[in-house]
RNA sequence: GGGCACGUAGCUCAGCGGGAGAGCACUACCUUGACAUGGUAGGGGUCACAGGUUCGAUCCCUGUCGUGCCCA
């Protein structure tokens, strides 16, 4: 029995239950051994997330391809898991620590800290894959994976040794973005430009050999700056080559103020004589474009920061390096102070001394950590660096040669960009969370990069024995002796990106380095569905990753979704928090409602501001399709044995199996296009628009009347149209429809298993030929025949069933609108004359008596050759219904809506035959545009002669 | 500054070379035996603006204005 209401939240804790435990979605299932494999790696969300709508979007979407694709019988795995998130996780439990007023990070020690950190792990690392159950995720749970499991953080060791083995991992002294708050290097993807109103302050550097002189411009250089405290490290004063205000100085030095170091004049394209003075400082060591300037002349790097972001200027001997008598005294001053802080102290002292010219407010693009939001610092360190720039041009290529495509497409240009402009990775992070670093560091600093310690304390050993650095006895020893070797070698401290060890999702997941069998089965997966904001982050780096190591793509399709904005436009992130729960909107509308909801807004190539009132609207869908299953069951409709569809008689029968087919096929190519909405509209419209506005009408008289066979066909329909529904409708609203097959007839088994409506026929030898040629190699696992499947239901379509029920929709609704533009009230019948009635018409009507009096509110239908005098005339395709309602029509109403009607038809004349009567037209316009205004035209001067006549008649009649 | 989108009904959004669509909201009527989380019938849009291409433009092209995002 189905309950009386449809009650979301008893049904989705039932549904999810009973799914866990039949195991539904588990790979690898038995019964699927022989089929075709079908695999999506979930992007794993972060342990320290929650839910929120881009998530939600982003699983229901591939929760509906992955049900999908399990009932057309695909042996479908949906791999799920979670991401460390190195920084992230970090910080809260750090938070926590802090809220808790426990010791910090740095007094409890590393090893302590990340034993806190996995305890957090295990106490709150499950909330967001419980929340991925709420919302229906069909993923094999038992398969879930962590990026710090044991078996990924063996990928992510491995593949490092090996990069760094073959010169595509690699130690480099450069210039980073430091985050001066968590201490960490970042990656470039990691810092968000932020506008900042600043200040653009004009400095005067004296001009060595000369006397300064704030009055004489002859005896300095003016440079522009927004960030004067960096003036310490500065190193070179840039001019432009062609600019002949600065010829003469090219090669000069000045002197730096404050500072006294003596500095260079060099003459760089990078400096904009429109720009400022035209001149400008170079600070090597803290500034990305200063760097390569300083790298062209061979100009000092000096750091004059320390890892928090202030000034390091004792014991800081590059520095120091060459300055006069006199400058620790300066030193000594500033020593300590916050870049902040410096800044204007430092502006102060300059002035002082006249060496600032002036100050303009200038608004600029300052860099900010994406995580700690506080200003970023190009900063002098050592770090590893992934050589993207080789590793790119394979996964370039393979975007290139249509092996893997993107979805929409024009996401491939944006690819194409930045990987072919892409810059070395920092990978090494100065936290604690996360894969150390596999490399060990010798006495002399040398490193030695190895999997296990083991082996890096052998390589260092033959290393410095062969050095004679030691001697081979004591290396025998030392490798023989724990003891004797303790401390010899240091591991690096530092550990990797969060995104080095995601980049290798798709196959670490499934068991590599391990020779699994799931590797061969289920990689490459077959689509990859994300939002754009990590097409850099995450996909190039997956396409890098996977063509290196395993030499395959490692998906062939890039599905990019929208993104789910805030109410402001503005992009939603757990750091910023502003994020909407769609916990809340679940609990109100169910998880059905909310997928549903999603999914219809998922049109390609836009973003999703989301209207709760949609989620209403579908949540009511919901509670439609309840009811119309409820009807269904009181009227005892079942599905008999071996009943088929193909052979029903009625024509009411084949109708709905004809509308249902064409729906079938409308959601099947279009979940298969990736056009989610249009999928979802579909099937809405056939349920809510077909089934129940008229299908069930339609039926009502032969249900509610006496047993028949046609009775027991209607039933039978009712039921398998209904169950056709629940199929089509599974992959968007899996819980209800779960439900409603379970409890509305005895089952073989649950519905995510069932047979999708269209079963895939044999193709034939020429069209697998032609599938073969369009599919291309990309999947060699499917079968030409699995990418394009081939579909047969010829049976169903019947274009006079089609006409006939059409003829009754048309005659109802005619008659129920003309009825209520004269305000004739329900309760009062009016009588039917269909006047001058075709063979056809004739034949038909008798058959709709019961419906059509039932629909249109009518106490008789008769037949005439002519509408009665005084009678309401509807033109029904191309014949009049009359509606003789002696006293309640108005003849100058009547008259003036006859006149509307026919100057309607006037104007689709006109129209038609402008269009015709264009010799351009006929001559350039396709032919069956054309033949189509023709008949265009027709119907519409048959419609006015017809119209004339009724008008005729009622004048005739008053 | 470069790039990518987007301006369609009051709101949220589909559509996209051959007569403008949905949901919500709105109006009127309806306790009809699945459903008032419903039914029936309506109202509502120079498809941002200006040019161009075309037999034909909401749709393609160019420009303008406005909005958003990404990268400098």
């Amino acid at each position: 029995m189905i309950e009386k209401n449809y009650r979301p939240a008893d049904i989705e804790a039932r549904m999810s239950v009973v799914w866990e435990d039949s195991l539904a979605f588990k790979a690898g299932r038995p019964d699927r051994r022989d089929a075709v494999p079908f695999t999506i790696v979930i992007p794993p969300p972060n342990v320290t997330g929650s839910l929120h709508m881009g998530h939600a979007l982003n699983n229901t979407l591939q929760d509906i391809l992955c049900r999908f694709e399990r009932m057309r019988g695909r042996d479908v795995l949906w791999q799920p898991g979670t991401d460390h998130a190195g920084i992230a996780t970090q910080m809260v439990v750090e938070r926590q620590l802090m809220e808790r007023q426990q010791p910090g990070r740095r007094e409890m020690g590393r090893e302590k800290f990340l034993e806190r950190v996995w305890q957090w792990k295990a106490e709150s690392g499950d909330t967001i894959i419980n929340q991925l159950k709420r919302l229906g995720a069909s993923c094999d749970w038992s398969r879930e994976r962590f990026t710090m499991d044991e078996g990924l953080s063996k990928a992510v060791i491995k593949v490092f040794v090996e990069l760094h083995r073959e010169g595509l991992i690699y130690k480099d002294k450069r210039l980073v973005n430091w985050d001066t708050k968590l201490l960490t290097a970042i990656s470039d993807l990691e810092v968000q430009q932020t506008e900042v109103k600043g200040h653009l302050w004009y400095l005067r550097y004296p001009i060595e050999g000369k006397t300064f002189d704030p009055e004489d411009r002859s005896t300095f250089i003016v440079v522009a700056t927004t960030r004067p405290e960096t003036m310490l490290g500065d190193t070179g004063v840039a001019v432009h080559p062609e600019d002949e205000r600065y010829q003469k100085l090219i090669g000069k030095n000045v002197v730096l103020p404050l500072v006294g170091r003596k500095i260079r004049i060099v003459a760089d394209e990078y400096s904009d004589p429109e720009k400022g003075s035209g001149a400008v400082k170079v600070t090597p060591a803290h500034d990305f474009n200063d760097f390569e300037v300083g790298n062209r002349h061979g100009l000092r790097r000096i750091s004059v920061l320390d890892k928090e972001g202030c000034l390091d200027l004792i014991d800081n001997e590059d520095y120091l390096k060459g300055l006069p008598e006199g400058a620790s005294q300066f030193a000594e001053e500033f020593n300590k102070v916050d870049r902040f802080a410096a800044r204007k102290r430092i502006v102060e002292r300059l002035e002082s001394f006249g060496f600032v010219e002036r100050i303009e407010p200038h608004t600029h693009m300052v860099p900010h950590g994406d995580r700690s939001n506080s200003v970023i610092e190009p900063y002098l360190t050592d770090q590893w660096y992934v050589d993207a720039k080789t590793l790119a041009k394979p996964a370039i290529a393979a975007v290139r040669s249509g092996e893997t495509t993107f979805v929409p497409k024009n996401w491939e240009k944006t690819y194409f960009e930045w990987m072919e402009n892409i810059q070395p990775w920092c990978i090494s992070r100065q936290l604690w969370w996360g894969h150390q670093i596999p490399a060990w560091y010798g006495p002399d600093g040398k490193v030695f990069v190895a999997e296990t310690e083991e082996e890096a304390i052998s390589h260092a050993l033959g290393y410095y024995v062969e050095q004679e650095v030691i001697t081979a006895e004591q290396g025998r020893e030392m490798a023989l002796d724990r003891n004797k070797r303790e401390g010899f070698i240091t591991r690096d401290e530092d550990v990797l990106d969060t995104w080095f060890s995601s980049a290798l999702w798709p196959f670490s997941t499934l068991g590599w380095p391990e020779d699994a069998p799931e590797v061969q089965r289920y990689y490459p997966t077959n689509v990859l569905v994300t939002g754009f904001d990590i097409i850099f982050f995450w996909v190039a780096r997956m396409m890098m990753m996977g063509l290196h190591f395993m030499k395959e793509i490692p998906f062939s399709t890039i599905y990019i979704h929208a993104l789910v904005r805030d109410e402001k436009g503005a992009k939603m992130s757990k750091s910023k928090g502003n994020v909407i729960d769609p916990l809340n909107l679940i609990d109100e509308f169910g998880a059905d409602a909310l997928r549903f909801t999603l999914a219809a807004m998922a049109a390609q190539g836009r973003d999703i501001k989301l209207a709760t009132s949609r989620v209403e609207g579908y949540r009511n869908f919901a509670t439609k399709l309840w009811n119309a299953s409820r009807f269904a069951e009181m009227n005892h409709c079942a599905l008999p044995d071996g009943f088929e569809p193909a052979k029903a008689k009625e024509t009411l029968n084949r109708w709905i199996a004809h509308e249902s087919a064409h729906t079938t096929r409308e959601v099947t190519e279009a979940i298969e296009a990736y056009r989610f909405n249009d999928a979802a509209g579909a099937i809405y419209r056939f349920v809510w628009n077909v089934y129940c506005d008229w299908y069930v009408e339609l039926a009502k008289p032969v249900l509610l009347g006496p047993d028949s066979p046609a009775k027991d066909e209607t039933r039978a329909m009712v039921a398998w149209a209904r169950d056709e529904i629940l199929k089509l409708l599974h992959p968007f609203m899996p819980f209800i429809t779960e439900e409603l097959w379970e409890v509305t007839a005895k089952r073989d088994g649950l519905l995510a298993l069932a047979d999708w409506p269209l079963k895939r026929t044999e193709p034939t030898p020429e069209q697998l030929a032609m599938l073969a040629a369009a599919a291309g190699p990309t999947d060699p696992l499917v079968s030409p025949a699995f990418v394009m499947p081939i579909f047969d239901h010829a049976d169903f379509t019947d274009p006079k069933a089609e006409a006939e029920i059409g003829w009754v929709i048309d005659l109802v609704t005619q008659i129920r609108s003309v009825r209520a533009e004269m305000n004739i009230p329900p309760a009062t019948l009016t009588a039917l004359v269909l006047a001058g009635a075709s063979a056809e018409t004739k034949e038909r009507a008798p058959r709709w008596t019961d419906v059509i009096k039932r629909m249109a509110r009518l106490s008789e239908i008769s037949f005439a050759d002519r509408a009665p005098d005084g009678a309401v005339q509807l033109l029904v395709r191309g014949e009049v219904a009359a509606l003789p309602i002696k006293g309640v029509v108005d003849v100058a109403a009547e008259r003036t809506r006859l006149d509307k009607e026919i100057a309607k038809a006037d104007a689709d004349i006109k129209r038609a035959e402008s269009k015709l009567a264009n010799e351009k037209f006929v001559a350039n316009a396709a032919e069956e545009v054309v033949e189509e205004e023709r008949e265009k035209r027709e119907a519409a001067l048959a419609r006015k002669a017809k119209l004339l006549e009724a008008l005729e008649r009622l004048k005739q009649a008053s």
